[in-house]
DNA sequence: GAGTGGTCTAGACCACTTT
DNA sequence: AAGTGGTCTAGACCACTCG
């Protein structure tokens, strides 16, 4: 099981300090060719550090060495770049698109809304020091918001719907499963079509318990660890 | 790309029914001839749906179509069979060992304790449906339960400490991030060696706030998912 | 324009599972 | 004993990135 030496001979170096987080990896056939290996080989061993989370792979650039993820908990707060900040980490965020459209199957039924009801659809990619991460779409109920686009979307949701239309985050219902990059999100993310990622659905109510938003976020999935501290009701 | 053709083609058939959870796909040379390719290509899309959580694979038995995942939040309940059975789920445990055992220096750690002080330590496998699903080794204090080992530790743990030491799980510390499988783990899993996994690691405290235990629980990870309702503090 | 990663082919041998 | 999955070899072509 050469795959496995050659895993580990990687993660070494990398634990040694020899590749450094964000450090790119020598190109496939020379690591090939030092591990006396041929490419296929070498790429299950690649592959497989990448589900594990300690490299990550740039779509036709190459492979590089995961930063610590970020620590992401869900009960703090939704706003992603005080999460960053508060772990000394460099946040932005790019505005993909902010339409009004027909909700699609999977909005309409996260939001209980009967299947192309029009709700804000917002699109966002964010950068954690300056590496494309994760491409978050959130689905908006207009009732609570209206007039949505005619204010600054651009910047932070939480608050424009703080100080536009006082209204709070106050609970959330996420879930957290694995799935695969695909198409646009994968491309927005420089990552390869099929790539493993995680992604966190969220549904957030307001201070009156009403349902205001869903948010559908694609991690690149060595970005982040989901930790938190919970009080057991049973 | 022809690999997304075949990983789409084998998702329709999951989601048309014509291969239902659990069932064993065809041999890899047989897919492989009627997708027509070679098995190289083939296997790239396989385990692609295996990061994906769609499909998982039993090492030299082949691939199977994964079931629904587990709901699994950390804010119910600790208690794997009640978990299973809330979701008409059939759950089982197997104990693997139960020692008094130096503490590994990543239990130390956990645990806030001297590396090397005495902790117990078992390890468990779980099935679900009678797949094995979940290597968890919990490391426990000793001073909170002495001769734990005394007692019954084949069945529930939560049970044990509850009638035996007063001792109910109050609050947990989790944290969930993505690795692989190797050596035992694996090998009791059935998985190949690297393949990926989902890594729960949890510190639970007592009616008083104590610390008294952790675990780490090694998944497959197509068989859980997260899913809880967090009150947002901030 | 050179080099790189993405993708694919057509085999091979072995150890293990299954029949 | 046959079949299967696990692993590996030694190439190839293309589209893209990068200097």
């Amino acid at each position: 099981m050469q795959y496995l030496k050659i895993m580990e001979a990687i993660n070494e170096q990398i634990d040694a300090g020899l590749l450094a987080a964000g450090n790119k990896l020598p190109a496939e056939r020379k690591l090939a060719e030092s591990f006396n290996t041929t490419r296929v080989t070498l790429r299950e061993s690649l592959a497989l550090l990448e589900a594990e989370g300690k490299l990550y792979r740039e779509d036709r650039r190459g492979w590089f060495v995961s930063p610590e993820p970020l620590r992401y908990d869900p009960t703090f707060t939704t706003d992603f770049p005080a999460m960053a900040c508060a772990q000394n980490r460099q946040a932005r965020s790019e505005l993909l698109s902010a339409n009004l459209v027909p909700a699609s199957r999977r909005a309409a039924s996260l939001l209980q809304v009967p299947p192309l009801s029009e709700v804000y659809r917002i699109d966002r990619l964010r950068y954690l020091d300056e590496r494309p991460v994760v491409v978050v779409t959130n689905f908006i109920l207009p009732e609570y918001f209206p007039n949505l686009l005619d204010h600054d979307v651009t910047t932070s949701l939480t608050a424009t719907y703080r100080k536009q239309f006082d209204v709070i985050y106050t609970r959330t219902r996420y879930r957290v499963s694995t799935t695969s990059l695909l198409g646009d999100t994968a491309h927005a993310l420089r990552a390869t079509s099929g790539s493993p990622a995680m992604l966190v659905e969220r549904l957030n109510y307001d201070q009156h318990n009403n349902l205001i938003d869903c948010d559908l976020e694609y991690w690149r999935h060595d970005a982040i660890c989901i930790e938190s501290m919970a009080t057991l009701e049973k």
